[in-house]
DNA sequence: TGTATCCGATACAGTACTGTATCTAAACGA
DNA sequence: TCGTTTAGATACAGTACTGTATCGGATACA
């Protein structure tokens, strides 16, 4: 899928860097006209490309799009190992630069904090994008779970490290957190400013307590 | 703003009538198709009108956007005095059931929990649309402000029915909260049965406590 | 009931975009 | 080095869309 008409197009090195220069202009186009709202014709002139290369490269315009989404996703583990890696070699860091480090290599929404405005606008678009189209939803689903699945890991390792546990289930603390994540990117879209990291680690206070204080009963509500 | 070219145009019942089917319309093809993929022919078709209708009512395109961000911040506002008024009303309700009639009221987003999918969907790819532009920016940022101004609001006043107090500054709850409301709504787009609104009451009871319990040394990290 | 007004429909011109078919120059293999 | 392959450019046909100008039927008011 999301490669040339024939079966099997065989991908040279140029071939391959002229496919990734169209796909990195189209996220760019993406996040200033929207998913929809860009079109084969100026995604080609902002990769200094006509629409032959284009043509040459992709079926049509959303095989040019299932092909970021999948390139996204991959990207998206990748950081995940590079996380995971570094979380093994972490020493003794502060918990929430631990948990940090764990939410911004994953997120619901693909994209770090700090990430770049494009990237951040152009993963949103791509998502609500997916939340149209019931296959893609799916597939955005699958993407979902196992993101949290690496979070949860993550963030035992990072509670781990910091002898810290959780007064919440894991799941439900990987929820807040990738939430709050997701909220304050997206107030940085509007506002760099406001987009005040501390906001994790008040969830993070709230939510946990050193793993050998004893065990007192947690405020409960009704 | 947002009506015909002339300074005043006289607006007949009929007339208003019209612009709202239109932008009720508007409204439908923008969650199916994003807001910068919504033609305006399609628009029209949708709502039962040709452009003759439409270039009658609104300037261009982007006067019809404009004008339905106009509109969903006015109704923002109104479920907001209904919220109020229902709170004052409130007898004594359970403190999540509280919370969650003000946040069913006002997020950040706009659309309650349980809302439509289109409208969801909708002020979803507006907010987004918005991001992109800086003079719209500018506005919805105000826009925020008065929400989150509005949920501490409700929200004090649900914790007050309720007689609990918060172990995290207002404003940190409140971002907390419609963090993790917006999160759910996300989640909502993709499956529905993962919107689980028990989330909420989780976060509400990790961040507060009785108000007559005795202050313990809240968890603290690092 | 006749007339003025208004609103939406229709007709039109122009632009932007899509996708295909064909061509050419560069890269590659023998 | 010469033919072959291939990637991207160019040319073309067709469609979708925008915005304007004009028209006609409905509505309101006397």
């Amino acid at each position: 899928m999301s490669t040339d008409a024939g079966p099997e197009a065989p991908i040279t090195a140029r071939r391959a860097q002229t496919r990734q220069r169209l796909m990195t202009a189209a996220r760019v186009v993406f996040a200033e006209h929207g998913v929809e709202g860009a079109s084969v014709e100026v995604i080609c002139e902002r990769a200094g490309f006509t629409r032959g290369a284009f043509y040459s490269n992709f079926a049509d315009r959303s095989d040019l799009v299932l092909a970021i989404i999948e390139q996204g996703i991959a990207f998206q583990f990748a950081a995940a190992q590079s996380a995971i890696a570094t979380m093994k070699s972490a020493g003794d860091r502060a918990p929430e630069e631990l948990v940090a480090i764990a939410l911004s290599a994953l997120t619901g929404s693909g994209a770090a904090l700090g990430t770049d405005r494009h990237d951040v606008i152009t993963d949103h678009a791509l998502m609500l994008h997916a939340a149209r189209d019931p296959e893609l939803r799916q597939a955005y689903l699958g993407f979902v779970d196992v993101c949290n699945e690496q979070v949860a890991a993550l963030i035992r390792d990072a509670l781990d490290h910091a002898r810290i546990t959780l007064t919440v289930p894991l799941e439900v603390a990987v929820q807040l957190l990738v939430a709050t994540h997701d909220h304050l990117q997206t107030l940085g879209l509007f506002d760099e400013t406001r987009a005040d990291p501390s906001l994790i680690g008040a969830l993070l206070a709230a939510i946990s307590r050193p793993v050998d204080q004893a065990d007192p009963p947690p405020a409960r509500l009704g």
